[in-house]
DNA sequence: GCTAAATTATGCAACAATGAAACAAGGGGG
DNA sequence: CCCCCTTGTTTCATTGTTGCATAATTTAGC
């Protein structure tokens, strides 16, 4: 497998989490699993959106699905989701403050 | 500041992680700077493109800078993009293997 | 001013996000 | 068994976004 072929992999992941409401999804379900419905609810979207949401999300590895009886609940598939997005967020902030740190000093 | 605008701009920094090309570029910097000619020509892309990429991690706090004379030497502007990358990583290949598991198993 | 290095602008093809509507898939109850 | 209601998924059309090559422009050093 080339390196390219990875990266390319790789990206396509990546490219899952680079999306607000997939990102919210992923923090919604930090910690516990919840069905379509009550996860569209919470997020004020169409069932269809978030369901088309989650379908990529479960077929990049990220979340899986259980049913049980007519409800259908998701959780995520892999914690190792959350501590990366949770550095990513970190990344973040620092770059917030830091652009922060340079206005100000523009000001003065 | 709202949380769905935090999602955005966490999706927007994500984003710049979803592609292979400026994957290839945070691996190549991963413990060395590089000037933008030699990065093209190891990534074998032109330099247009490449500078394109470049212009975009930087905006978003992932790369910085330095110019010394006539060339221009980008870095990592912050090492934890690389421990998110490799988090992300490793879960793309548990992902491939759970895959290649399930694939076996449909085949006996 | 000339050259090498890097960036920016333009235009186009490919891809992604979304709402609306049509479509499955499970339970009821009669 | 058939109907119907709820829950999720898929399709389709539209709109917006991204990636890239090419060409034009800027910047520093000589």
């Amino acid at each position: 497998m080339g390196n390219k072929e990875i990266y390319e992999i790789h990206a396509s992941i990546c490219q899952c989490l680079a999306n607000p409401k997939r990102l919210e999804v992923i923090n919604t379900l930090r910690d516990k699993e919840m069905g379509v419905t009550e996860l569209a609810e919470k997020m004020g979207i169409t069932k269809a959106n978030l369901s088309q949401h989650l379908a990529i999300m479960r077929d990049k590895g990220i979340l899986k699905s259980r049913r049980e009886g007519t409800n259908i609940y998701y959780s995520l598939a892999n914690p190792k989701v959350i501590q990366a997005c949770d550095i990513m967020r970190e990344v973040l902030f620092e770059h917030l403050k830091e652009r922060e740190r340079l206005t100000k000093k523009v000001k003065l």
